[in-house]
RNA sequence: GGAGAGAUGGCUGAGCGGUCGAAAGCGGCGGUCUUGAAAACCGUUGUAGAGCAAUCUACCGGGGGUUCGAAUCCCUCUCUCUCCGCCA
């Protein structure tokens, strides 16, 4: 959620750095609401005041023996009042929550406006593979090396599953286990989270209300509202972990990481280009995540990318880092740079990791906070998430990558301890 | 799933419908004492909002109600704990 205070304060530059990410803004009705709201704050308390007063005189009264009837209807008179406004009151608030609901994160400052076509590669690492034979593209091959199982995968989750099976399945653990050596190498705290969360936490994530569509809700019972849904990625747990908690300055940065699979409903997304296991409605990934003092974050954020990189770079893949443009971060996020892949058979490099700076969007939602150990006030957190990795690109860079032209497939070097076979055949 | 108990400040735990933002203890912070530390003693100690400020307002799990006035009474929801049943 955007800060009200900074809007009040110089609503321009909040507007130009919005019109960075959307096409219009406009604050005019909010400041309205705004103003309006602490007017009637202002009406509302100095009644409330005098009622405590009042209050507080009638029982002395009593006990002097004199007539309080006089007291008695002002106050119900009041109280009426006081009724009035405070639902006045609260309805300006919603006005203003549901605004402030609706405005995507503040795009920093060294984020380039418009959409994917403004994205900007900052650096690149190996280089494409080079087969001397006609390579196979990564369906073919897992199929043929009986790795994935598309159609029981179907049979059993419907359109847009698929299964590990064998050492397709040994080799998706490997994976995840290579990635969960490395974070617990660098010290971050590994939590495996609840699966089926709360919407709570994906208001505090900033998925809802606004996306809440894209995820799996849980049907309630009876006719009731859904009050749970399936993640959609690690994140929306992770930020949670410490919302409405006060955290000490001395203990940031906290540092986490946690594997889930990721359930979406990629409702409309699909595309025959992204057969294979490209995109799914459920993937396996790793998440990185930090809570950090507001000065530390962009560095949090260089070492997140960092730490994602070396994964990759260890799996041997060639892989580019794009700084994305403002409408291409998703809307909690002020800054984001992804980690794509090349997938040879598409031609194309694919997401492996976003890594994404929310400044204090999202632990304001979550009221996270900690205390400045010097002046002992509480500020807002910032949070940052990473992928560390995401399996669902990796494995089919891998199959590509590495793959033979007898059709067998060398496996990286890196997982060969958690494999126990250094080849597929 | 059945039965019961409970939810109060960082923690433990009192609380009569009328100065209760809330006793007490612990913890934390500051001080006295001490070569230093401990102990002891004294003081202090929540969050948020409005206001230039003095100050005011709200918050005792969430929401609603009764009342001039609610931590305290009523309704409702959520959560936690105990016992029984079931179960990986």
């Amino acid at each position: 959620m955007l800060d009200i205070n900074l809007i009040r304060k110089d609503p321009e530059k909040v507007k130009n750095a919005l019109l960075k990410k959307i096409d219009n803004v406009d604050f005019a009705e909010l400041l309205e609401w705004d103003k309006q709201k602490r007017d009637l704050t202002h009406k509302v308390e100095s009644l409330k005041a005098r009622r405590n007063e009042v209050s507080s005189l009638i029982p002395r009264l009593k006990k002097e023996g004199k007539d309080v009837t006089e007291q008695l209807s002002e106050m119900k008179k009041v109280s009426d009042t006081i009724k009035d406004l405070d639902s006045e009151l609260e309805r300006t608030s919603d006005k203003i929550t549901e605004f402030l609901n609706g405005m995507p994160n503040i795009p920093a400052d060294d984020v380039v406006a418009g959409g994917k076509e403004n994205n900007r590669v900052i650096s690149e690492w190996g280089n494409k593979p080079q087969p001397s034979f006609t390579p196979k593209d990564h369906m073919t091959l897992a199929v043929s090396l009986g790795l994935i199982d598309y159609d029981r995968g179907v049979k059993m989750g419907g359109n847009g599953f698929w299964l590990y099976k064998g050492k397709g399945a040994i080799l998706e653990w490997a994976l995840l286990n290579y990635f969960v050596a490395s974070h617990l190498e660098d010290n971050y705290e590994f939590i495996l989270p609840p699966h089926i969360l709360i919407n709570q936490c994906g208001y505090t994530a900033g998925q809802f209300p606004k996306f809440a569509d894209d995820v799996f809700r849980i049907e309630a019972d009876d006719k009731k509202e859904s009050t749970h849904f399936l993640l959609p990625t690690s994140e929306t747990a992770l930020i949670n972990f410490h919302r409405d908690e006060i955290l000490k300055e001395e203990e940031l940065p906290k540092k986490y990481f946690a594997y889930t699979p990721c359930y979406r409903k990629e409702a409309g997304s699909y595309r025959a280009s992204e057969r294979g296991m490209i995109r799914g409605h459920q993937f396996n990934k790793i998440e990185m995540f930090q809570f950090t003092t507001p000065e530390n974050s962009d560095k949090a954020l260089d070492e997140l990318i960092f730490k994602a990189e070396k994964l990759i770079k260890g799996l041997g893949l060639h892989y580019r880092v794009s700084k994305l443009a403002a409408q291409d971060c998703s809307a909690s996020m002020a800054k984001t740079f992804d980690i794509e892949l090349w997938i040879p058979s598409m031609n194309e490099y694919k997401e492996a990791s976003s890594c994404s700076n929310a400044h204090d969007f999202q632990s304001r939602r979550g009221n996270i906070r900690f205390k400045r150990t010097d002046t002992g006030k509480n500020e807002l957190v910032h949070s940052l998430n990473a992928s560390g990795l995401a399996t669902s690109r990796l494995f089919p860079a891998i199959l590509e990558t590495y793959q033979q032209s007898d059709g067998s497939i060398i496996v990286p070097e890196v997982l060969r301890p958690y494999t126990k076979f250094d080849k597929i055949v």
